[in-house]
DNA sequence: TTTAAGACGTTATGCTATAACAGCCTTAGG
DNA sequence: CCTAAGGCTGTTATAGCATAACGTCTTAAA
């Protein structure tokens, strides 16, 4: 599916693994939420994928460490870390991403390099001035497919 | 950002279903695109919806006159339609929605209710000047969820 | 007419996600 | 302490979404 090998190099967070797995742990607490030892390995899994990664691969990652886990296990997870803003899930290509960063008030805005499967996620743009007239926005899914800036000049 | 939005004014505009599956008949074949009496059935259908619907509830309403047709019959309308701009996929609801507007070099961007199912399309927004330096734009999906002003209004 | 491409039917399968129930552990309150 | 309630995880089963691959027929162009 995802081919993590073909990532591109650069370290989007500034963050190691750990420290970012450390930092969901103290976001989930501060919320009193529980991060246990099952959430804290999916949770570094997805980290370690460093793009959007898939249930069932996520799924596949936790054997045999795990047992042989049912997709409930990490459906339970994703939805979990969704809640709080930890993940997000990328819905065109069925996948979940992690996402550390707060940003009250502000979208999440992706954009995804169909060549390097990179993603860039942004914040700041103000989509409720383009609603139409008294809607509400509750939520928003804003994904843009393309070519990144390396991937172009390295055409 | 400047609100040159172009507003659909969406079916409730007045078209009648047979005048936007004719408009849809045109576009195709001013393309050199066969409008095939199984994709104007499937086509007046996702009109009929007057909103996103789903693939497998196209297929239950193509049964019986259509004999038992299966699921790719559904999806290889749906991606030709896609192909040439008539409908539109919204990726969080897994489903699809009629659209025989053109807009080119517009993203379209879709305001659904969650309350009464109603969807408003737009197309001005531009998202390049947003992107990340160098990032190019291939596709994109906006999708803004909340509840519509009528909504609003009767709560 | 021959041929290539496109459209459609059909079978089979794969991927994505959740419902529902059971067992366990933690915790708050009596 | 005891117990009830709620949260977490395991497990079974199923639902929902989508496509690969092959065969046949039709269409349009050479």
């Amino acid at each position: 599916m995802t081919d993590n090998t073909a990532r591109c190099e650069h370290d989007h967070s500034g963050k190691s693994v750990s420290e970012q797995v450390n930092a969901a742990r103290k976001i989930c607490e501060s919320q009193n939420q529980r991060f246990t030892p099952l959430r804290a390995h999916i949770y570094e899994l997805i980290v370690r994928a460093d793009g959007p990664v898939k249930a069932y691969d996520l799924l596949e990652q936790l054997r045999p460490e795990r047992g042989s886990p049912k997709p409930p296990t990490v459906y339970r997870a994703l939805d979990f870390f969704a809640r709080l803003g930890l993940v997000h899930r990328v819905e065109a290509l069925n996948a979940y991403i992690a996402c550390d960063h707060t940003h009250p008030g502000h979208i999440a805005e992706f954009f995804i390099c169909e060549h390097c499967d990179d993603v860039e996620e942004t914040h700041g743009h103000n989509h409720e001035n383009c609603a139409p007239d008294g809607f509400a926005i509750s939520r928003s899914v804003v994904e843009h497919y393309g070519t990144c800036a390396s991937c172009r000049d390295s055409a």
